[in-house]
DNA sequence: GGAATTTATATAAACTACTGATATAAATTT
DNA sequence: AAATTTATATCAGTAGTTTATATAAATTCC
């Protein structure tokens, strides 16, 4: 039986651990966020960052600013609607979410190898699963 | 066969979705983090607690005199060193870490319980290993 | 055993990432 | 077409940082 106290607790930790893990460049946790999003959702715009990142309006419309002077997004009009912007992720920005992803995985590989084969594969059993739930966690609606 | 690629994947979803989790009383990463870890390992100096976060000293100096006017921790002068301070959470700190974890612990229940029983059962099966993982990275040392 | 160095914390100034309130312009409703 | 709503922008203020520097206790080194 899943102890969910448990779960909350180890989740913690990991993420705990997984921001601390340490990394070159020093990026905001919402920066990255929103680097993530746009890679994983494609172009959206500031609304829809503001709703999955759970900041203000304001804050997006700022962080987006800086991202576009630092060359990791553009914006660009929305055909279907005079008022809004699409944000799209450049090549740049990619490259961002690809390296700091390089440098997580080389640390877990670390942290890995001092598994027991039997809780690797304990790992790989319950990844699906976990990924289930994350994707539920981020979904419009998904914590209300 | 473990894949950390897509472990990491998963961690940076569940990383993601574990800090947007909506909770009453907002609190900054880092004290919610320092508390975590006076509960967890108890009084520590400010010097163990910048190593732990991995900020500045500056800020842990910052963060400790705002949680004691606060009252979520206390700050004793350690016996075997003059200039050292002991910092311990109080009770009043312990509760908010505790109410904190029972927020995350119902938005988690809502989340698991869209799994099948088989996905919460691979789940539980891995928190040891998981477990494991996030405390070798926590660890003095865990990640140099 | 005292001078030099290192270690533990504190403080000041500047900077970044936010929030809240408000403005503007395009779309939608009436 | 006037009124309302929606999408974004701007401005002022605040919280949480960093960097650089200061101070005092402990340690090291002749």
């Amino acid at each position: 039986m899943l102890d969910v106290t448990e779960l909350t607790a180890v989740l913690e930790d990991l993420t705990r651990m997984h921001i601390r893990l340490p990394v070159r460049q020093r990026l905001s946790f919402t920066t990255l966020s929103v680097l993530h999003t746009l890679e994983g959702r494609g172009p959206m715009r500031l609304t829809g960052l503001t709703a999955a990142e759970q900041v203000t309006q304001s804050a997006i419309t700022q962080l987006v600013a800086k991202l576009e002077r630092d060359g990791l997004v553009e914006r660009r009009p929305d055909p279907s609607d005079g008022r809004a912007v699409l944000v799209h992720v450049t090549d740049a920005g990619a490259a961002v979410v690809r390296s700091r992803r390089a440098e997580r995985v080389a640390g877990l590989e670390r942290l890995a190898a001092a598994l027991t084969p039997a809780e690797r594969d304990a790992i790989a059993a319950a990844l699906p699963a976990l990924a289930r739930i994350a994707r539920a966690g981020d979904e419009p609606g998904g914590h209300p």
